[in-house]
DNA sequence: GAATCATGAGTTCAGAGAAC
DNA sequence: GTTCTCTGAACTCATGATTC
């Protein structure tokens, strides 16, 4: 295994969190522009969002994916309260602010690739990554996570073993499945209405739950809280039917404003 | 008027299909 | 088989609408 390998096949590119959460979100790759001081060495521990990071970034609440996923957990959280009620995003600021991705936290969050990929194959990236031949050539680039990166974040599902994964762009819910062992074709899950529907696939494996949905943001993704709302009851109906699954042998039914429908 | 939220614009990339 | 065009998606940033 080269040096190259081992980096992809660690921590790297990773937002991190704490790795026994039973939440895991998973992006593609960072946005952004690259950073001239990214290195290539791997990192053997999950990073968190520490009090030093959010002072290295004074506008990390400004970021609106990552407002998205707090939404997102705010609304679980409030489901786990109460299944029944109408899921509230209250508070959601003071919990980005204070609890998302941290440490001790109830969420931890990767990306599929390490690299600010946008910029593979520009002359900034060159400059910076020449002497790297995986580097060269985005499609080798991905290819060889696959065969490294993915490996790697399937053996860590099975040792921290988080209940939810949530991946953030359909596009490539197959190396989603892939990355974290779920196979099939995923069940399709359609939420929201109208010209705002929007499509999730889910995967089951063992108790665990992957739900793969379009971009937390943009024209084409999940843009609103009505989304994440939707999403968050998504999410509560298939854990709830996993328990039920392991408790009782069988699965339960839907829970009040979840479409029904299961069009795959 | 300020803060918040949803949506659009611009850029880049990938894949599919048509045209040559 | 290659090239071109179109469409959809990911991403950042800006702007307009809404709420307080």
């Amino acid at each position: 295994m080269t040096n190259f390998d081992r980096f992809l096949a660690s921590w790297s590119g990773v937002d991190g969190g704490n790795p026994f959460a039973d939440v895991w979100i998973c992006g593609i790759e960072h946005g952004g522009s690259l950073e001239p001081a990214t290195n290539l060495d791997p990192e053997l521990e999950p990073a968190s969002w520490t009090d030093d990071f959010k002072k290295q970034h004074p506008k990390f609440q400004t970021w609106q994916y990552n407002q998205k996923a707090a939404k997102l957990l705010v609304a679980l959280n409030s489901l786990q309260r109460d299944l029944g009620q109408q899921p509230s995003l209250e508070g959601w600021k003071a919990y980005m602010a204070e609890k998302l991705y941290v440490r001790d936290g109830e969420s931890f969050k990767l990306n599929l690739f390490p690299l600010a990929s946008p910029k593979v194959d520009s002359a900034e990236w060159n400059l910076v990554y020449a002497q790297h031949p995986a580097l060269r050539d985005k499609g080798a680039y991905r290819e060889r996570c696959r065969q490294v990166r993915f490996p790697f974040f399937d053996d860590q599902r099975h040792r921290y073993k988080p209940k939810i994964i949530v991946g953030t762009g359909k596009t490539f819910r197959d190396d989603f499945a892939k990355a974290f062992g779920f196979h099939g074709p995923g069940e399709r899950r359609p939420i929201g209405a109208g010209q705002r529907q929007r499509e999730c696939f889910v995967y089951e494996d063992h108790g665990a739950t992957l739900v793969v949905t379009p971009f937390f943001g943009g024209r084409y993704g999940l843009n609103g809280d009505d989304h994440l709302i939707a999403l968050a009851r998504l999410i509560a109906e298939y854990r709830l039917a996993s328990l039920c699954r392991s408790t009782f042998g069988r699965p339960f039914r839907t829970i009040p404003g979840v479409a029904a429908s299961h069009a795959g």
